[in-house]
DNA sequence: CTTGACTCTGTAGTCGGGTGCGGGAATAGG
DNA sequence: CCTATTCCCGCACCCGACTACAGAGTCAAG
């Protein structure tokens, strides 16, 4: 049983044109071909492309993505986990920057009347004297 | 008084190259210039520029920086207070996406050993069997 | 006056992750 | 058998925000 590059796209939620790019990143390997050049892909390639999904969820690059395939069949766990490790400090460094963003935007946000010309909004105010921010 | 650009830049901390990009972007007005072609900048154009960096610090896009500077100089505090609004909904919507990858890759780390081969590893079979994430 | 730093324009490349198109061949359903 | 759909390949393009040239002209210090 094999699947065109259209079902596997199907099966997955993902578009026909992904599955090539990820093709040529060399994420998904060369899938036999029919003889008409058609891709038929072994119904294996839906785990392989549904990790990608998961792992791209997760936020690794594509790059990072290939990493964990190559270590998948043959490496060593260590390796895995400082991935997952090294992801983990960025998501939270990102989540860190956001609050940041956040609090002073939220405080800004509550100070504008909402009504009345710019001048005297204290968002503009704050951009334009470095008050904040 | 007056700058060059390289002036501007230093005391912006920016670069040469985006001043003269956020003036094709329409941020910075066409500056006048002196009959060599040089740009000299009015001294509040550092006011202007800085007014950009804290935007993009907050976390606006050139383009709602654009808005924003146009409000300046005529709008109304409620368009200004909407943009400010819909930019913190992102941001939260941001950290909510961010606190979930975090929460999954935690706890698939926690539970990774860190040592031996990769099958049995937690975090690849969770990526291969879609059992968390 | 010379030298080195600065500035000018215009265009092209970078990053990450795709998306779209054109023209032609194959295939699946009725 | 006919037609709609799918598939092939290769390349170009999209987003955002820069960044990097090349080649020529200008300015300031010594």
């Amino acid at each position: 049983m094999s699947l065109s590059i259209g079902q596997l796209a199907k099966s997955t939620d993902t578009g026909v044109e992904t599955i090539r790019f990820y093709e040529r990143r060399g994420l998904m390997p060369d899938p036999p071909r029919a003889p008409s050049g058609y891709r038929r892909y072994p119904t294996d390639a839906v785990g392989r492309l549904q990790f990608i999904r998961r792992a791209k969820r997760l936020g690794f690059t594509l790059d990072e993505i290939g990493t964990l395939l190559r270590l998948q069949d043959g490496g060593d766990r260590s390796e895995v986990k400082a991935i997952a490790q090294a992801k983990l400090a960025q998501i939270e460094a990102r989540i860190d920057d956001l609050r940041r963003m956040r609090k002073t935007l939220a405080e800004l946000e509550k100070q504008c009347s909402g009504h009345g010309p710019v001048p005297g909004c204290p968002i503009i105010e704050a951009l334009s004297d470095g008050s904040e921010a």
